[in-house]
DNA sequence: CGTATTTGACCCGCGC
DNA sequence: GCGCGGGTCAAATACG
């Protein structure tokens, strides 16, 4: 994480519907080759489509290497190209590999444990980019601020939040890219062990957040309890978001205060069930996680 | 008064 | 071994 400099500028690629976000980059380049380094630069950013508003096409979930998403998390971002969506995310998820990777259980798991001699495997991450004014976007949780650093060769500052159940070990980082400042970055590191305190209300951005982290969960999920899937790097199950041509901005939904519930209706099939069904192949009901916290299971039949 | 945020210090891993 | 940078802690402060 010390040769963030030189960001490789993303190649912009004609997403159907073209759209933005559009950059997939190898897995070699994404896990940086043999340095394991994580370049933001280099993350397949979503070539979510925004047709009328609404964004079709998923975020592809990212296997991100221990390192590499250690190493990261965001400030990498080269500067997405042109985002013709007003409103989009990418998301990059890190595979847990709770045992194997003691030694890369660095910084964060050790931190809290080191006094205790005991290391903490480190929890799944995932990053979500979103275009957004707002630094902390609403998920559904509530969210308690612990720390917030200066990141280098960024002018923006890292704020550092920890779910505020005491019983949840969350954590999320949120960062704006220095090379994009309308571009927030936000990990999430964990899966949260309980419901959301209240659905995000208002603004859709909300949803998106919630609806990838969501989804991302899954695919980890999946990934997860399925060693034998080796490879499924990319996949952008449809995804329609409604409202989003009434709320061209990422922010503040004035216009079209859409119910929660209502969304998650419109969600079915849930992306999250798409990405279980596909990366777990035909496990419709992988467990309900995030999912659950975010889509009722009412809501999910 | 309880809770959340701010902020400087500290610890640790990693690269040189 | 040293310095740098990231991540976390915890006391102080702000806010409701």
């Amino acid at each position: 994480m010390r040769s963030m400099e030189e960001l490789p500028p993303l190649e912009p690629v004609d997403a159907s519907g073209g759209s933005s976000w559009a950059a997939f980059a190898s897995l070699e380049d994404l896990c940086g080759g043999g340095g394991g380094e994580l370049d933001w630069g280099h993350l397949p950013l979503c070539p979510t489509t925004a047709e009328g508003g609404s964004i079709s096409g998923f975020p592809p979930l990212l296997d991100v290497p221990e390192s590499a998403a250690a190493a990261t998390a965001g400030e990498r971002s080269s500067d997405p190209p042109a985002v013709s969506a007003d409103a989009a995310s990418s998301v990059s998820s890190e595979e847990p590999a709770p045992e194997s990777d003691e030694k890369a259980t660095n910084d964060t798991a050790n931190k809290s444990n080191s006094k205790k001699g005991i290391k903490r495997s480190r929890q799944p991450r995932f990053a979500f980019m979103t275009k957004s004014e707002i630094d902390h976007l609403e998920d559904g949780y509530k969210w308690r601020k612990y720390g917030q650093k200066a990141v280098k060769n960024s002018p923006f500052p890292r704020s550092y939040y920890r779910c505020t159940n005491s019983k949840c070990v969350v954590k999320k980082r949120v960062e704006r890219s220095s090379q994009d400042p309308a571009v927030v970055i936000t990990t999430y590191e964990g899966q949260h062990c309980h419901h959301t305190v209240s659905y995000p209300r208002g603004s859709s951005s909300h949803l998106h957040v919630a609806t990838a982290f969501a989804a991302a969960a899954q695919r980890l999920r999946a990934l997860s309890s399925d060693s034998t899937s080796s490879s499924p790097l990319y996949l952008s199950p449809p995804i329609q978001f409604p409202d989003q041509s009434s709320t061209p901005s990422l922010h503040a939904t004035p216009t079209s205060p859409v119910p929660p519930s209502e969304h998650h209706e419109h969600l079915r099939p849930s992306p999250a069930s798409t990405f279980a069904e596909r990366a777990a192949s035909g496990s419709p009901t992988v467990d309900e996680g995030l999912l659950g916290d975010i889509v009722p299971p009412a809501m999910r039949k």
